[in-house]
Formats: structure tokens, sequence, C-alpha cells
RNA sequence: GCCGGUGUGGCGGAAUGGUAGACGCAGCGGAUUCAAAAUCCGCCGCCGCAAGGCAUGCCGGUUCGAGUCCGGCCACCGGUACCA
């Protein structure tokens, strides 16, 4: 009897993968393709366990497709530009590049050991002027195709740093660095127009019926269609060229009841009265402090000023609106002006209250209740639109109507009024790509004086990330790098300055799975690859992604496909998609005598007793907080190479399979990882042992083990189909124990334990290889054919009915599985709980659900 | 704030509207051993001597029957358009 040895083990079988070429994706024309794929990982450097559990997930598939006939295409590569590298270069000196290859570089070291079936041939970063030049010629054929415009937005401004910031770089409203007020500032950037296919893109996610519904539905709110009016609002004494104030509102049924306008800071209105008034001014100043975000700005203090300026009411040529600018109207929103309705927005109402404008309820509930009217000290009264609400103040349609019904009848109203359009409008905003940085791709177009902006050659891409660049000062090194930004105009050539901003690394995520069937194309796609390989059939990533990368990959590939690089069918590229969980750990915490700062401790340092933690140096008492998601500041990372070493791979695949839903977080703990690996050296003995017994056993035995041997296969091939990891591993232990017991004959636990090794292959691909050897298994486990649960071993002739009384199981009977219900009835009645429970009279009602429970109420 | 999700023993979790707690961890008891490790066997939601009762975040509802469906809360997690 010998030990199982994982690390000799392991090796050994990845280095025959590799040499047999199992895991290189190539077209198959007489099989079925499957393309697996998970979210690429940015390379920060260290693996951890949340890509181990990711990775797996799609191991596990790749596997499975591998082992039923399919030709199989399961890549890997770097979501490499990103602001961590030049955080890194501006905290440590280096380079972003030097930063980020080397990262790759460990990383890979890192991955390899788990023995994942990835076709590392295709691998590439994002980074590779290979790929980012292929994504320019990509540009280029969209602003060629008016995908792509400049317009101006806002950006969170550094006074003090003079440089950008992204919004997690703001905290509170201030610069993470110089600790500055963070100020919005406008600056001419790239945008795809995505909103001009909000339609489609909204439509086409009925079509997705593999993907999570909840996934579907926040995209779908994000997208946001909305039926509303668009009107105008006539100014009283207009500056000039402002006679009107455009609005949308969604509630045109709640127009009597407005009670202010309000405007952006940046609204040309604002800007030309700020001109003029140094107050407005000093107001519009104030406006602009705090962070671009949608958070900032709903919760954020609500300010205003009165420009003095009014507009009329569009319904009552009498009534008058004062015009108001404020902070949280901003101008990339809508047409960067609204009305105010308090009584039926939380928001005015709060600015009502404020600056004491008027509030007006223009309905209230339906039937006598208990409501208190805005007016009287309410809360905003916004009930869903479905439901019935009577008007106080209607102009269209019925006194007592619903929301809904009301603003069609306000809308039409309007319309036949003059007074308005009724629009269809999206809440999706296009997608600004420029960011003012320096690890990006950069934007292949020239800046001329006579010709305006000039998209660069083709021929001339990859316009290269240029090398010498410093980030010992803040802002884009690019920026203030005179060879590589000055250029002879592309067109005239004369002197000319190149586009300084680089791309959105969501541009870089939103077609690198095209990339992968094709990796070294000249091309951005090769039609032949591209045709054959797509759409990924299952696509595994993080629910944090539910809405921006699936989105802006879903408007590429429709791009892609209006610019010839995606056959039609890719335009929605994901078939399946799965969201699985973050992987957590305990954090062991105390709290600092002096400073109150809490101290944390690594789990290395910890030793636990009975659910209670204390250091091993000094054995203090120290706090557990459970479950939190892995963070380095905190000390609670689990470094999976370090996992590997002590249990092998394997055990490390296991755990993060077995212990918790896929869809679910699942919580890393040193004594799970080692009841895996201990659970895997008993299957090995038990393989180990039907490789060496000898002799027949009974029939009878016999065929209980191929009995729960098939329904393992059904089982378990179910669970690995439909994402039910743990579900699949439970079946797994279960019919180990099961085994191990058995008195069945030599070659009923043979081929049993050789079955059994198989239907593990594709969570623990070398104890598999090993075991099927050891049992004459022909050829490689990982290819050999999946085992197919026989219907005769499955069927069952008798069932086991629980026996409820008023729905609390009392007893149980078992009777043959095609038994009628009155006989089943009969039977119940002469149960001795039952009879207990009548007490001499009949039950009131008799509920017999066949093959599942029966009911007796009394 | 808004959108989406989650909540079940000491712990991770299982359960097409049909026996709540499968499977695993921890714990407890036993076998084996000179002893230990490893392994194997058994017990293991809470209260109760028992009969029995109570239990799926909280409150209410639908149903013969609710962890599961509906309504209202609470807590936590993800997203919130420049983190990836």
């Amino acid at each position: 009897m010998s030990r199982y040895d994982a690390a000799t083990i392991e090796a050994k079988w990845q280095t025959a993968w590799d040499e047999a070429g199992l895991f290189r994706a190539a077209r198959g024309e007489s099989k079925p393709k499957y393309y697996v794929l998970e979210m690429f990982p940015y390379p920060s450097g260290r693996i951890h366990m949340g890509h181990v559990r990711n990775y797996t997930m799609g191991d596990v598939i790749a596997r499975h497709k591998l082992a039923t006939g399919h030709a199989v295409l399961h890549p890997m590569g770097w979501d490499a530009f990103g602001m961590p590298a030049e955080n890194a270069a501006m905290a440590n000196g280096g380079h972003p590049k030097d930063w980020t290859y080397s990262n790759i570089d460990q990383m890979r070291a890192q991955m390899k050991p788990l023995g994942w079936s990835l076709d590392w041939s295709r691998e590439f970063a994002t980074c590779d002027p290979e790929y980012y030049g292929q994504q320019q010629a990509l540009f280029l054929d969209m602003l060629e195709k008016g995908l792509v415009y400049r317009k101006n937005a806002v950006v969170n401004w550094d006074p003090v740093d003079m440089t950008v910031l992204a919004n997690e770089q703001v905290e509170n409203g201030r610069g993470w660095r110089s600790g500055a007020e963070v100020e919005r500032r406008e600056l001419t950037q790239w945008f795809f127009r995505i909103s001009a296919m909000a339609e489609d893109l909204l439509e086409s996610l009925d079509g997705l019926d593999d993907w999570p519904a909840k996934v579907k539905l926040m995209q779908a709110n994000w997208i946001g269609r909305s039926r509303g009016l668009e009107m105008a609002f006539e100014v009283i004494d207009p500056p000039a060229g402002h006679e009107r104030i455009e609005v949308y509102t969604t509630r045109p049924d709640t127009l009597m009841g407005a009670s202010f306008v309000a405007i952006s800071p940046d609204h040309p209105l604002a800007r030309q009265l700020e001109a003029g008034n140094a107050e407005v001014a000093a107001f519009c100043a104030e406006a602009r402090r705090g962070g671009t975000t949608e958070e900032a700005l709903e919760t954020g203090e609500k300010l205003g000023f009165d420009t003095g300026l009014t507009v009329k009411h569009p319904l009552d040529a009498g009534w008058d609106l004062p015009v108001w600018i404020a902070n949280f109207v901003l101008m990339d929103y809508g047409t960067g002006a609204i009305f105010g309705c308090p009584a039926h927005d939380p928001r005015d109402l709060e600015f009502a209250r404020k600056y004491e404008l008027p509030v007006t309820s223009t309905f209230a509930p339906a039937h006598a209740e208990e409501h208190q009217p805005p007016e009287e000290g309410g809360p905003a009264y916004v009930p869903p639109k479905t439901e019935e609400v009577r008007y106080l103040r209607a102009y269209a349609g019925a006194e007592a109507q619903t929301g809904a019904d009301a603003i069609d009848a306000a809308i039409a109203y309007c319309e036949s009024h003059g007074i308005g359009t009724g629009v269809t409008r999206f809440r999706l905003r296009d997608w600004g790509l420029s960011r003012q940085r320096y690890w990006g791709c950069p934007i292949p177009v020239v800046h001329c004086e006579a010709c305006g902006t000039v998209p660069e050659k083709k021929e001339n891409l990859p316009v290269r990330l240029p090398d010498d660049v410093s980030f010992d000062v803040p802002g884009n090194p690019l920026d203030r790098h005179p060879t590589w930004r000055d250029v002879p105009c592309p067109a005239c050539g004369k002197p000319a300055k190149r586009e300084t901003d680089t791309m959105d690394t969501f541009v870089d995520s939103s077609w690198y799975f095209a990339r992968f069937t094709a990796p070294r194309a000249t091309t951005p796609t090769e039609a032949e690859d591209i045709d054959y390989w797509m759409n990924v059939d299952q696509y595994i990533g993080g629910i944090e992604h539910a809405i921006l990368h699936l989105l802006y990959s879903r408007y590429f590939m429709r791009a892609m496909n209006e610019t010839g690089h995606v056959p039609a069918s890719a335009r929605e590229p994901f078939d399946a998609l799965f969201t699985q969980g973050m992987v957590t750990h305990a954090i062991y915490q105390t709290r600092r005598t002096q400073d109150g700062r809490i101290q944390y401790h690594y789990p290395e340092e910890v030793e636990l007793r009975e659910g209670r933690a204390f250091l091993k140096d000094g054995g203090q008492e120290i706090e557990i907080v459970p479950s939190a998601k892995m963070s380095k500041s905190k000390n609670n990372v689990v470094d999976p190479n370090a996992i590997v070493q002590q249990f092998g791979a394997d055990a490390a695949r296991w755990f993060v399979l077995s212990d918790s839903p896929p869809e679910r977080d699942v919580e890393w703990t040193a004594a799970g990882a080692e009841a895996a690996a201990r659970h895997l050296a008993r299957v090995w003995r038990i393989a180990e042992e039907a490789a060496e017994a000898t002799g027949e056993g009974s029939k009878d035995e016999d065929e209980a083990l191929m009995r729960a041997l098939h329904r393992t296969i059904r089982d378990v091939t179910l669970g690995v189909e439909s994402f039910g990891f743990n579900a699949a591993i439970a079946r797994l232990y279960a019919f180990t124990g099961q085994l191990q017991k058995s008195g069945a004959g030599a070659e009923a636990r043979r081929e049993a334990a050789r079955v059994l090794a198989q239907l593990m292959a594709p969570m623990t691909p070398h104890l598999s290889e090993e075991i099927w050897h050891m049992l004459d298994g022909k050829g490689f486990v990982t290819t050999a054919a999946w085992p197919v649960a026989q219907e005769e071993w499955l069927v069952e002739d008798s069932v086991t009915l629980p026996i409820q009384i008023n729905g609390k199981r009392k007893s149980e009977i078992t009777v043959p599985k095609d038994m009628a219900k009155d006989a089943i009835e009969a039977l119940v009645l002469e149960e001795p709980a039952v009879q207990k429970a009548l007490d001499g009279g009949s039950p009131k009602k008799l509920i017999v659900v066949p093959g599942r429970i029966v009911n007796v109420v009394v």
C-alpha cells in the first residue's frame, strides 16, 4: 500500500498532458465545438483563491466537455492595462510595463501547478502592441462608421495635483493623495455611441435564456427605457439666446405640482449668468465641488441658487416658476435642466423645504387612508405607477386613475396643445472612453490645426506607447512627452499633436474573447476562426461585472459586426453566463489600546480552540470577523500556492468547489482544505484496494453497488452540467462511503473505482489519471468517454412515503412504486399513528401525492 | 439615495410547494496502537427525565402542507457609468 504523493503525481500528469497537447484548441469539423471562458484576470502579481475558484469552475466544464467529445476552446490571457501599474510606478518607481509583465510571469507560474486545462498557446495581454494595435484598427473602423464621436463631459479634477482622478481615487469628496476637495470639470472626450443601440441591447436580453435573470434585470434597469414628455419652459425677460429651457420628465402628470425649474451649473444659461455675476460664479464653483458619481450626487447635500429668473408655467399663463441653479443636476444627463415637483419626489422635496419653495400635491391615495400630505410635513408621495390614485390637480384624464394612465393622458394633452412631445428615452448614456492616463491603449488620432481631428493611417498602427516616461509628477506623461506627442498630420503633413488620452480598459475587455479565436491574426479577427468558435458557450465571472463589462461587450460585438469583424450571430457573444461568488476568509483582529486602531493578524499567527481565536505568541484572545472579502490590507489573504504545496492542487480544487454553491461566496478555511486532502487520500486507498482485490461477491452486493454507481453517474453528470458542483461532490462523498463499505466482488469494485475516477476527473484530474492507470484505463482519463448512467440500474420498485398529520410528519410507509391511491389510503388509515390521531373518528381530508407524501387532516 | 442579491445547527451548507438540517467541518464517545499519528465505527439543531414542544433574519398572509409563493420590515453584500 502506497501513499498518495500529490506533488510528484501532479507534476507528472501536467507534463504528460502538455506533451500530448490535450488542451490545444483545434477546429474539429466533425466534432461539436465548445468555447468556455472565465473572465480573464488583472495581473496584480499574485493569484488569489477567487481566481482558483473561478478557473476551477471553468475547468470542470471544459474537462467535462472534452470527455463528451467536444472540440474545446479554453484560453487564458491578461487584462493588463489600468491604474494599478501606474500607481505602482508612482509609489515605487519603475515602469508600468515592467511591473505588468513581471506580474504576468509570476501569476502564470502560480497558475500552472493547478492543472487547469488551458490552451496557453493562445495567451496574450491587452498591453501587447499586437493586441492594442488591432484595437486601434477597430477604433478607426468605428470612427469611420460614426460609432465614435467627441463631446464634453465632466471628470473629477484634483486642483492641487492638477490631475484627473478616477472615482475610486476620490475619498469623501477629496483627492486620495492631495486631500484637496475634488471639483467637477468639463473636458472634451471620446464617446462610443452605445445609447443609439439602447433599444436593441434591451430587447435582446429576452433571448438570453441561459443568463441569470438577475443580471438581465440589472441590465434592463440600467438601460432604463422610459416614456416621458419633452417640453420647454418659456423664460420671462430672458438673457439673449436663452428664451426657452428644455426639460424632460417621466411624470408629466405632476406638472400642476411644479414648483421650480433647476438647471445644472454647467448649463449654458448658468455659464452665461456666471460670466456676468460674481455671486453666481461663486455658487457655481461651490456647486461643482465633489465627485461625479451618481451616489455622490444622490446622497450629497443639495445646494441651490435662485437666479432671479422666472419661467411661465405652460398650463397657466399667470403662474411663474423660479429658475434655480442646483448642484444635483448634471449637464451629462438629459438636457441639464429639470422641473421640480416636491410633493412627488423626495429629492425635490428636500430641496423645496431647504429653500422654502412651495409644495403642491397633484394626487393623493385613491381610497381614504392615513395619508399625511407632503404639504403638511409628510414624506413625498410616490406610489407605484400601476396604483390608482385620486388626482387633486388633474389636467388630463380621469380624476381617479393609475399614474401610468395619467402620464399617457398628460402626454396626449400636451401634444395636442403644443406644449411638448411624448418621447421614449433611455437612462443609458454614451460610453466615455477617454482616460487622461498613460497605461492604456492610445487613441489613434491626431489633432491638426488645419485639418481638425485626423485618424491615424492603418499602416502606421500600432500607435505604440513610448517607453521613456516618468511618473514623478502627477498627470499624464503622454501629455508632456514632446517627441511622441508632436507628430506631422497624417493628412496634410504639417506639425500636429497626437491625442494623448488613452482608452478605458473596458474597451480592452470588450472583445478579448473574440481575439482568442485567432490571437495571432494580423487583423482583429479571422473569419474562419471567429465563425467556428464564436459564441462563447459558457462565460463565467463575478457578479460585479453584471452591468458594465457585459453590457459594453454586447455593444462592442454589435459594433464589430457592423464594421465587418464578427458575424451577426455573435452580436450576442455569450450564450450562457454564470456569475460566481467571492472567496472570503475570517479576519483576525485586535484593537490596539494606545490609539484604538485595528490591528490585523495573519491566520498563521492565530490558534483556534473551540471556535475562539488566540494569538500563538502570548495567548491573548482576539476577535474573529467571519466571511470577509479577502483583502491584502486585512491580512486575510490565503495564498493558493502555499495551499497547493501543502495539500496538492487537487485538494485545493476539490475544496473550492465542495463547500458552497458556486454562485455564493465561499469561506476559505484551513480545516476544509485539510479535509479535502484527507478525502482524496481515502479515495486513493479505496482505489488501490479495489485494484488489488480478488474474489467474487454476492449477487446482491454487486447489484447494490451498481445501482449506487449509476445513480451517482446520473447525479454527478447533472451537477457538473448545471453548476451544481457542491451537490455533485456531496454525491461523490456519499458514493465513496458506499464503495468503501461494499462487499461486492473484485470486478464490480474495480469498475466502480474506475468510474469514480472518471466522475472526479473534472475536479481532481491528477488523482483521477493516477487511479485510471492503476485500474488499467486506456489513454488519459481526461479524454476517456464520459460514463453514461444505465436506466436498468436506476429503476426503483418501492417507495417510502412520509405520513403527515396536519402537516407534521408522524410516520411513514413503504409501498410498491405503482400502488393505487385508494390502496395507499387504506394502508395509511391502518397506521397506528393515524389511528391514534383519529381517535375513532374519520379524517377531514386525506391527501395522497403519489410517490411523494401523504397528509391526513383531522 | 437608487438598482440587484443574500439571510437555515457551533461552522460551510442540502432540500421540483411535500420527511428541514443531505454532504462536509468542528465537537463528543469508542476501536486499533506500548504510545501517538493515520485509519475505522458511532453520536451530534434547541428546550425537555420523558411524552412532547420549538426551530430556516423579523412581522403578517396564501395553502391540506411554506426555507421555498405574496406583502411589509431589518441586517449584510455587489453595482452605481474613470477600480477591474
